[in-house]
DNA sequence: CTCGATGCAAACGATTTGCAAAATT
DNA sequence: AATTTTGCAAATCGTTTGCATCGAG
């Protein structure tokens, strides 16, 4: 039997208003949620809201390296990596999980079991190869 | 021909005292190199040393995603990943990038050309798996 | 003398927190 | 009425920056 989970209001707002596949941080979660809903709260309440979705599996929070936390609304429990083009800023949302493979090898390896992960990679997007940058 | 590096005293300092293969915060670096060599400077001179050793090659900077940027020494050129515990903060340093494998099928798969990525995995040691955490 | 390195304090920017007011149940 | 959510401003914290001074070449 499982509780019936309860969002306050504003998680249910970013929840609707929220787009798959879409990195955004709180600061622009902020402005859009506003956007989509005058009586949208504000920033302290969305960075609290992002903390219970993180949290409930809603969204995956991700770290690109500039300083800021990014949000994305995921299926809950899955998660996936990214592909950042570091010439056009195109973000490609790998559909496998890279690492998978890897589990039993740390095991055997290092006796490590790994749980959460981290992974980015960074280059040069299929357009800008092409651009020859 | 290659213009011989001139690297400031501060930069010198750390190299010279930094071991490899141990992640520090920038603070931890300042008070590390004031113990050892009290002439060494302050905390926002090692911001900026740091700054340079990555730029050179000579460090590695890892976020593990609590807020701070973490530094190691590293081999000019060479990059590796971490296993990091979650309950005794042990951690363990991979020989090899398990990202090459993944570069060829990368291009095939999305025409992505990865030039610099960030890996990092939380779980369980070996030991605290033992204790049945 | 010239230029890069440094010190110091202020600025910054994202995030967190304390507490009182408002809304939900 | 009790509990949860929110607003707002202030506090935090790591990091960066401006600018005057110091020091090596």
């Amino acid at each position: 039997m499982e509780t019936k989970l309860k969002l306050p209001r504003s998680c249910r707002i970013i929840l609707k208003n929220m787009r798959p596949h879409e990195l955004l941080a709180a600061q622009e979660i902020f402005t859009r949620m506003r956007a989509a809903n005058p009586k949208y709260p504000g920033l302290s309440t969305t960075y609290r809201s992002m903390e219970i979705l993180v949290k409930e599996g809603f969204v995956q929070s991700v770290d690109l390296g500039d300083g800021e936390k990014l949000y994305e609304l995921v299926d809950p429990g899955e998660h996936h990596h990214h592909l950042v083009c570091n010439h056009c800023g195109t973000q490609i949302h790998m559909d496998e999980c890279a690492i998978e493979d890897l589990r039993e090898y740390l095991i055997e390896t290092y006796g490590f079991h790994v749980t959460v992960h981290r992974l980015e990679m960074f280059g040069a997007c299929e357009v800008c190869l092409k651009k020859k940058f």
